[in-house]
DNA sequence: TGACTTAATGACACCGATGTCATGACACCG
DNA sequence: CGGTGTCATGACATCGGTGTCATTAAGTCA
């Protein structure tokens, strides 16, 4: 592989006089320059970025850490993937400001975490950005904590910084859109509550009924799930029997999630009810395989995955520039996606009066 | 940062002798080499990859290129991320073999792709894979064929070594199985021609069904589907009602992957049949979030993603280590996932006799 | 017109590892 | 006992770039 004296040599200039070309750092020569390029071009040359990076002390590398790759193995349960939306979000910030991004995996195990750290700092990797597969609270190895990092989809209890998806005002937006449209009777089908999200949603909920005045009916939101195994359905179907033979039964029930709500959409056809017509469903997630390929599609609130990524990434920038950071989490909101799975009444209404 | 010198002097050995500790290339005294590993840890000592491969001149970088990460900002109806589990197959061969694995993403557009090389060449990647979203041809740019290089999911038309799943084989197998149970009038919704694996899937049910001795009937197949849009859903009910109304209706419908499945789910039942009592429905993908949170859950094949994505992974190290290469694609197969959405009527007579 | 700036370029040291070679201390063998 | 082999270690050059400083020529300003 040609270096950056090949090059020189071949344009008969010094090797400085190349490296002046490549980074534009100081006044060259027109003419020096285009024999510079075209001796580079003829080469095939591409300068070596351990040897830029050696005299430099400066990677351009910023580290990922996520599960997102192989999480899936031990937990087929969870073979939801959005979360490599943030991956996705942190690339675009990252491709724009010319950083590389190295993506380690820890192969479904936190142990490997140590390890991968290893690595980056081998890299000399400037900041690192660690991903959750959904919002959870994690405690990272104490070696973490020589170089600037960013929690996304997670936070820790040493107030590391981190960027979180908003899932108290996601639910309580989704509910107050509900109500808008008519509904009074919510049912809230939680999620298990080893999930932080679960109390988080379920405080949304209450605020935002208790803003319109609805008085809150625990018959409404039955204990939460205690499996997310799609195997064990009965659970879900005892609660949506409970919520029907309620006296008064939901206009429409809330999922804990996307997911749930295909299986909910499953089991209430199976009992002969038809969406939206005789039930209304929501999910949560925006899933959009799900919410948009179902039939009807399906009203939910998004997951802003991708927001969380470019936020995240932006964040681990700020840290690499300054070493400065904020005590808070970044909450990021996510919007409603209203579909046809809800009756709108009030729309409804609207046309009888038009007809 | 510590540097190797700074272990030695504290130490009290020479910078080589601590170069021997690390990488165990020669021996070293018992008492010297702890003396170097208590230095190394009180120091927080971690060796500079970019030094040591200056030298070594080798990198232990294996590129990825995919579209996986961003590949839904334009495409959104095409919002699987299952070609993820190609990405950790291959990330689990890359950690077992202390490689380390250089992602990048095409954001989207294959114009990246130079840009991304050229990255690539910078930090010396030994081998670079290259993942698709689906089965697909594709070109690379010249640029590409200065280093060893595997397509994943795809192939071009200068035979660069490629591994692709066996769509021909994988459909053969399913209608070899729905045969089995007794189906004899076998649908097929093939996914649009612009799909590699449509042709192939079509190739292997004409196998199946002719080794069975069944004749071919084009009523069973309607011509394929236009578009992928999930608001599109007329051309579908349109093929299941013409379909529902032959003389000798399908007793099973195969279609073209799951999300299609789980859109027949919906019209079928809108049309108030049930599955699989009224007719029973394959899939194909095992896309585990469709095909197992449907109700009843959905009998498909595998796409062999994760072992495809080792298969690559093997591919490119053994062409690292000698410039040999194979001249045909690998077909890795995939296998009949069987469950409740198919009526298996040998095992019901079973049943009934044993009534 | 002399002092000073700016453009354009090169010489050389240096970043932090490792490969090569040299050295000294023993142990072993004939 | 001298030659040979192995162990344990260090000195030094080297990988391929970039930072620093020096140098020359040309232009600018007071």
């Amino acid at each position: 592989m040609a270096t950056i004296y090949d090059v020189a040599k071949a344009a008969g200039v010094s090797a400085k006089t190349v490296s002046r070309v490549l980074n534009q750092d100081a006044p060259v020569g027109r003419e020096t320059r285009e024999k510079v390029e075209q001796a580079i071009h003829a080469l095939g040359y591409v300068p070596s970025n351990a040897a830029r990076m050696m005299r430099s002390n400066r990677s351009g590398i910023v580290g990922l850490i996520t599960g997102a790759i192989s999480q899936t193995s031990d937990n087929p349960e969870l073979t939801g993937l959005p979360d490599l939306f943030i991956v996705q979000g942190i690339q675009q910030v990252m491709a724009a400001q010319k950083k590389t991004l190295m993506i380690a995996d820890t192969a479904g195990s936190a142990d490997n975490i140590p390890h991968l750290l290893e690595t980056f700092r081998q890299h000399r990797a400037e900041g690192i950005i660690y991903v959750a597969d959904y919002h959870k609270q994690i405690e990272l190895p104490d070696m973490a904590k020589s170089l600037p990092i960013v929690l996304a989809n997670c936070f820790d209890t040493r107030a590391t910084p981190s960027v979180l998806p908003d899932d108290k005002l996601g639910q309580k937006r989704l509910v107050e859109r509900l109500i808008k449209a008519g509904h009074h009777r919510i049912a809230l089908l939680r999620l298990p509550e080893t999930f932080v999200a679960s109390d988080l949603r379920f405080q949304g909920y209450c605020d935002a009924m208790s803003e319109a005045s609805i008085p809150f009916d625990p018959a409404l939101v039955p204990s939460t799930l205690q499996d997310d195994d799609p195997r064990q359905l009965g659970q879900l179907t005892e609660a949506l029997k409970h919520l029907l033979n309620l006296d008064q039964p939901p206009t429409v029930i809330c999922c804990g999630n996307d997911k749930m709500a295909l299986r909910v959409y499953g089991i209430l056809r199976s009992m002969g009810l038809n969406i939206p017509e005789d039930i209304s469903i929501a999910g949560y997630d925006n899933y959009t395989l799900i919410a948009e390929t179902l039939y009807p599609a399906l009203t939910t609130v998004e997951l802003p995955y991708r927001d969380m990524g470019r936020q995240a990434a932006e964040l681990i920038l700020d840290m690499i520039k300054q070493a400065d950071h904020p005590n808070e989490p970044a909450l990021i909101q996510g919007d409603v996606y209203w579909r046809s799975s809800v009756t709108d009444f009030f729309t409804t209404n609207v046309k009888m009066f038009q007809q």
